[in-house]
DNA sequence: GCACTATATAAGTTCGCGCTTATATTGAAC
DNA sequence: GTTCAATATAAGCGCGAACTTATATAGTGC
């Protein structure tokens, strides 16, 4: 978990994690993309993918000479873990400030329906 | 946001936050907390608050001579939204994988969790 | 005023991360 | 085999974050 936090913390893995969300990609595609963004060397996006792989943010097999990227579960979990701590503790501060934007309440309700499916027993 | 993640890469900085989420405390209660799982002095996690004031993961009141910490919702919003995009392609991966937290029974039939095949209706 | 407590800030050092360039590895095509 | 392409690894460097110690600030009580 520990890690999980300083891996995200680099807007390049970001970034890169945010490109496999939409699809996986090749090394060399992930690299052309990065360097739209940002001013890196190969080596350098390579270094961040090699980060990714090991804290299993992200898988790669190899196909040919290419090595194809996919998002992986990876410490995900974890991070959700310890941010489900202040989800509570937290939405109730933004409710303190809310009083600006007069918002209902009951519009909260609405939030919830945004969870993904949750089949009750 | 791009900070958001920077902030809570330090242990020290995510402990502080938890010990806000119970409860508020003044810069000594966490000073003293804080020492008792970390190697460190009180100018060191009285940077640390600092950096949490300024982000908004923290606020502070002066209460005679002593500072309340309080918990801030700060950036946790933006670090919901970036995840947002994770939740769902992440939530697959765990499916595909089977494994995990065994997230609890349900017995609906709907899906059969054992198999690799991840078929996406 | 002085003394004491609580906390923050200043100034300086150290250490690891994120980069670089150079090179190794692996695979395909010839 | 040789050569080219795709990618990873090695080695080294610079800079900023996270510490440290020393000191300043602010509040309370005498």
């Amino acid at each position: 978990m520990t890690r999980a936090f300083d891996i995200l913390g680099s807007p390049v893995r970001r970034r890169i994690l945010e490109l496999l969300a939409e699809r996986s990609r090749t090394s060399g595609e992930i690299v052309e993309a990065i360097q739209r963004e940002f001013d890196i060397s190969q080596p350098g996006v390579s270094q961040h993918l090699s980060v990714l792989r090991e804290s299993g943010f992200a898988t790669s097999r190899a196909e040919g000479p290419r090595r194809v990227y996919e998002l992986g579960a990876g410490p995900f979990g974890e991070v959700e873990a310890w941010l489900d701590r202040f989800r509570g503790a937290w939405s109730q501060r933004l409710d303190a400030l809310a009083t600006e934007v007069a918002r209902g309440k009951r519009e909260r309700r609405l939030q919830r329906s945004k969870e993904p499916v949750r089949r009750r027993a």
